[in-house]
RNA sequence: GGCUCCUUGGUCAAGUGGUUAAGACUCCGCCCUCUCACGGCGGCUACAGGGGUUCGAAUCCCCUAGGAGUCACCA
């Protein structure tokens, strides 16, 4: 193996569905081992039997597959550094917890939740800070033995220095430094034997070389605690990248227990896996220049740890919207179409409608792929309007000479034979020169009466082709006869 | 509350002692145009506040305010 390699990992615990801000961490350790050559590793951290959640395994799977975040090793596909599932780890933890026990840097605890949640009462009501006061550090040898002896349930807690500090560079923060004081002794291996994130977090990211550490903002705090375990250890500290939260608004994280949007959320509005990985990229990261528009090939190009940012970034779904709009429009119409065509079920019923030239009109005309159900609508069936929509000032038309319009119309659009898009053009525009008015006069009728709308994607034209000269001819006689009240 | 951090327009953000303080989204206006959208052009809006240091501070230091995270046999 190649000893200078980066590798970095994604290790989420399978509590739930992928949400916006996971994924984003996902992204960054993706994008920093392959801007460096690197590996990507995945390891599913289920120590937590209490909440894990069936199924959510899978969608971590569907998730990083879907978005191109492709792992190296993991428990699917395997590594020289297995298992990746921790669970599965399980027996490998306590010779480590009972070597720092020997070396002394750990120790047997043998105190119940009744007698922890006391002490917690007690430290909270004297307003002190809440941690363990040791009691069991101060066992002897003997005492210990006979508690072990006679089954008594333990953890194994890590011993904190009781004086100085700990300090470590974060590739994003800086320096960060606590006082060993304030430091609990936490809990590396729970009585159930399995480890408790703080330490297996530890041991795996040494077993499996992880080099750098990419991981949520929430883990600042306690980073010292587990440089304190490798330094226990021997082993060589990794460099840490910590991340600042997405957000939902100024004061709260964008969580899926909030019902905030989840990535498939996303994808089910119709947003492209591709505007969703750029938009979260560029969410708390910056290229340094100005491009805005990027590939996952060019997200490893461009990708450094410098540009990530200290502070929190509130999701903007308006410009994850904007985003989404750049990608469909350059989507082929083939391709748009594809996508569209879900949208459509349900909405437009009538065979005789043409999709594709639907799709040609909402191509340009959608932000993301949800836009399209109410935008035709009118399609199946002309709904009510109002005479009133036949006034425009700008076209300088109203329901009156909208009347006449339409009137001159209809026969124009009877003597049509080849009922195409040029010829319908080609026919009210000859209409419209033969009266000496503006396009407008004749159109904006038109499209009211075909559509009974305000706002229509495309014009005129356009929605008389798609509907078809029958469906045309039907709608326009409807108007007519509309105005004529 | 203790500790660890964060703070440039409504939002994402560039910026590391000297700039007219970029750019993007949003919003508004204009152009294009048969509506809407696309596209083009233009505009509004920011260095949290107060002290220092310095010839000069968004950039360095201190204080204040606001915000976040963390204080579990969760991760």
């Amino acid at each position: 193996m190649n000893t200078n390699e980066v590798r970095t990992r994604f290790a989420p615990s399978p509590t739930g569905y992928m949400h916006i801000g996971n994924l984003r961490t996902a992204l960054y350790a993706y994008l920093l081992a392959k801007s460096n050559g690197g590996k990507f590793i995945l390891r599913i951290e289920d120590t937590d039997q209490e909440r894990y959640v069936e199924g959510a395994v899978d969608v971590i799977y569907r998730t990083m597959k879907d978005t191109g975040l492709i792992h190296d090793e993991g428990p699917d596909i395997g590594g020289e550094f297995g298992p990746y599932i921790q669970s599965e780890r399980r027996g490998l933890y306590k010779e480590y917890a009972e070597k720092l026990v020997e070396s002394g840097h750990a120790y047997y605890c043998f105190c119940d939740k009744e007698r922890l949640e006391d002490l917690r009462a007690r430290q909270t009501a004297m307003k002190v800070p809440t941690k363990y006061d040791g009691l069991c550090s101060k066992l002897s040898k003997e005492e210990i033995q006979a508690k072990l002896d006679a089954g008594v349930p333990y953890v194994i807690r890590q011993k904190m220095p009781k004086t100085g500090k700990t300090s470590f560079q974060d590739e994003v923060f800086g320096e960060i430094s606590v006082e060993n004081a304030i430091l609990d002794d936490n809990v590396l291996l729970k009585a159930d034997g399995l480890p408790t994130y703080n330490f297996a977090n530890v041991i795996d990211d040494h077993l499996m070389n992880i080099t750098h550490i990419i991981r949520g903002s929430e883990y600042l705090s306690s980073t010292p605690k587990y440089n304190l375990l490798y330094e226990a250890f021997g082993w060589e500290i990794p460099k840490y990248i910590h991340v600042s939260p997405v957000m939902k608004d100024a004061n709260n994280k964008l969580s899926k227990r909030h019902g905030d949007a989840s990535y498939e959320d996303f994808i089910e509005k119709g947003y492209l896996k591709e505007a969703i990985v750029n938009y979260i990229a560029l969410l708390g990261w910056a290229p340094g220049d100005e491009r805005e528009k990027f590939t996952m090939e060019d997200l490893i190009e461009a990708f450094d740890v410098k540009g990530i940012s200290k502070s929190p970034a509130i999701f903007d779904e308006k410009k994850l919207a904007w985003l989404n709009g750049e990608y469909i429009r350059e989507l082929s119409a083939e391709k748009f179409h594809e996508l569209a065509a879900p949208f459509y079920e349900g909405v437009i019923k009538n065979p005789d409608i043409d999709l594709k030239l639907v799709s040609e009109l909402l191509q340009p005309r959608c932000e993301k792929l949800s836009d399209i159900p109410e935008q035709v609508d009118f399609f199946d069936n002309l709904p009510e309007y109002d005479n009133e929509l036949y006034t425009h000032k700008k076209m300088k038309t109203n329901p009156e000479n909208s009347l006449e319009a339409l009137k001159e119309a209809l026969p124009v659009l009877e003597g049509i034979e080849d009922w195409t898009k040029e010829n319908i053009h080609d026919a009210l525009i000859a209409l419209v020169e033969k009266l000496e008015l503006k396009n407008g006069r004749i159109l904006w009728p038109v499209r009211v009466a075909v559509s009974g709308k305000a706002f229509t994607p495309g014009g005129g034209v356009e929605l008389a082709h798609i509907l078809g000269k029958n469906e045309t001819i039907a709608r326009i006689n409807k108007g007519i006869e509309q105005l004529s009240k």
